[in-house]
DNA sequence: CGACAATTTGATCTGTCTCAACTATGGTGG
DNA sequence: CCACCATAGTTGAGACAGATCAAATTGTCG
């Protein structure tokens, strides 16, 4: 294992949150972790499970899904390289929900006693980190809203807009293009609709003349107008910077 | 203002949820705070503003919620004696979303400095408070798979579940009746139906014999049966004891 | 008792689902 | 390098859960 120059994804994301100082970034990068590759579509974390590590997103991309008893799957969150998915398990003993790769991933797993004793350590990591936690139930909190009171079209072109957003917050996006190889299921299963319908309403997203998608890559070509139709207001991420176009 | 007995509220909420030492419970029940009678549909905390204190409920039924462009509303949680339902202003500067009443209710403000100050004497109330905001964020994922993927009835369903189970863990539900004053229009809010439609919706659940209810209070006929139909697993709220009938 | 809000019921409409087929697309092994 | 296969995307037709609109009924509280 190479220098732990791959918690810097860590520390890109906590920066997007909240500042820190500098002994705090070298208290965040001497925190011991394994790194692991996880295939597409394999699950990182199953409920019912008890994990006894964090784990940290290093490349790709990572959701957080539920099934249900009558078979059908709900994504639950979108998670994106220094992004840390499951903060959650340090407080909460049984993982009520699984975690899987959506495209190829590199996860970083960090023993969740090393976690506890940083947070000791150093409060403002601490906070940093629960700032981190706040804005995940935030942005639950504005999918209940897209999923129960939007329509379609707001609802998919809602989840496009979050994504471009953080993903420009972290710097993984360009200016108006960016990488998103979410599946037309996949957008179903975040959005609560059918993979036909959804089909049909990037198809109107596109005719609308909001979108360019051919298959992996998303291009915005109406940002203002595609944030509109939307319904989107990114206050909810409650980013540092916000990300204008 | 009398001894502060009205904080025990907040212990037992605590307490449904981590044990406490007495001296952490006498840390809890020194915090400075401030009564406020609030109306019912009145908002307590407007989305947009910049709380300096957090809030507890001591009596009555609370909610958050937010408005949507197109003039609706979504319900995004509900609230009883002994939650606090804005842990996350002392995270986050500003509010995504709304807080109200539903009922009449009594409210506690605790100064944010206060909670502050005892988190860091305290580390287990620390621990109690971060446990019980990572409850709320796993309610939050449940309510969006209720809302994204369970059919009416199975979303209706679901929520008097919960409500019921979350009651019964703080000491506020008999054994198979209670009071859940929740106008079918919050009850629409809560699950992304219309309010006509939930109406529909409890009479059938009526009809199968599952809930009796007259207008403010439900009693559970066939708890079992009722789970079932709502696909309904008590695993999410991460409860000490579970709450059988 | 009167008035306003909440519930109930009926009739109709529509957004989204389901089912089913067909067409790219991309990866694999011969 | 191509044939093949699996997976994802596309399109159409029909069905249905739930929305909408409108009116009647039942609380509920001053």
């Amino acid at each position: 294992m190479a220098a732990s120059s791959e918690l810097t994804f860590l520390l890109r994301q906590l920066d997007s949150v909240v500042e820190l100082a500098p002994e705090d970034r070298a208290a965040v990068l001497s925190l011991p972790y394994r790194i692991k590759a996880v295939a597409e579509k394999r699950d990182l974390l199953r409920e019912g499970s008890h994990p006894v590590e964090s784990c940290l997103v290093l490349e790709g991309i990572v959701c957080r899904y539920k099934m249900l008893s009558n078979g059908r799957r709900q994504i639950l969150s979108f998670h994106f390289p220094g992004d840390m998915p499951d903060l959650q398990s340090l407080y909460l003993r049984t993982m009520d929900h699984s975690i899987a790769a959506i495209t190829p991933a590199r996860v970083a797993f960090i023993p969740h006693e090393s976690v506890r004793t940083l947070i000791r350590a150093q409060p403002s990591v601490a906070d940093a980190l629960s700032r981190s936690t706040m804005i995940d139930a935030s942005i639950y909190r504005e999918w209940i809203a897209n999923v129960g009171r939007r329509t379609a079209l707001e609802r998919v072109a809602h989840v496009i807009c979050e994504c471009f957003a953080r993903l420009r917050a972290v710097g993984l996006a360009k200016l108006r293009t960016f990488e998103l190889p979410l599946s037309q299921m996949e957008l179903a299963d975040a959005t609560g609709l059918s993979n036909v319908h959804v089909n049909r309403t990037m198809r109107e997203l596109r005719r609308l003349g909001l979108v360019e998608t051919n298959s992996k890559v998303h291009g915005i070509v109406d940002w203002e107008l595609l944030q509109e139709t939307a319904d989107f207001d990114p206050a909810y991420l409650h980013l540092r910077r916000q990300a204008p176009p």
